[in-house]
DNA sequence: CGGCATCCCCAAGGATACTG
DNA sequence: CAGTATCCTTGGGGATGCCG
């Protein structure tokens, strides 16, 4: 899959992943969506210095990738909810590991901060 | 750590890491270096179509963040060889999950291939 | 052999304005 | 509200050539 940003085949499946995730903001969109299904304007908001283009299109390719779900409701006014598929569900569980990694050996530079980070 | 390419601080581990083996041969690296410590020439023969200059510097970019280690030999002809870290071996580990994500959910459309993958 | 120095290119992102 | 539509900038990565 990947839709066909990298058609050809993979070198492992390692790769094969981080072209699924591959863009500035999608880990902090999974992050986000895991806690709860959002509205466009609420993910917006969750990540602070994303432009409407830049979230649109970063959702459309993770849509494209079964990674998220968008589900249109149509009311006036207008609203979308995205949430993750079971596929988005896996992914994120398997970006765990990778989390507490940089949690452990990056961000220890901090001297002090407060609430868990991801 | 991730030297000084995104100087402020993370919103979580995960872009942390992310940032870490952001570059586009990092995690191929990471991979062939697990197996076995390997010479520069070596490492340019594993990956195909990387370039020199791009391997290089992803190498002094993983050396500075602690991940891999360089060890030059004063002989004739020049060697230097390149290893994993403790810590390089820590965070290869972290992304075994995310490798074996991708071979069961990207990885399908090959419809035969020999030998496995990471 | 194991690099660095240059030049160049293009796609990912950003800024801004507009719309159903 | 939830997006398109445009235009523009940036820097990561590729190509090539030279050096200790």
């Amino acid at each position: 899959m990947a839709t066909t940003r990298r058609p050809g085949a993979y070198h492992c499946g390692i790769d094969a992943a981080m072209d699924v995730i591959s863009g500035k903001w999608k880990v902090l969109i999974l992050w986000a969506l895991a806690e709860q299904a959002c509205r466009f304007g609420e993910l917006r908001r969750l990540l602070p210095g994303v432009t409407e283009k830049v979230l649109a299109s970063h959702l459309r390719e993770l849509e494209a990738d079964g990674i998220v779900h968008r589900e249109e409701y149509d009311e006036v006014p207008p609203r979308v909810e995205y949430s993750l598929t079971p596929r988005g569900a896996t992914l994120n569980a398997a970006l765990e590991p990778l989390g507490a990694w940089g949690r452990e050996h990056v961000i220890d530079s901090v001297p002090e901060h407060s609430g868990p980070m991801p």
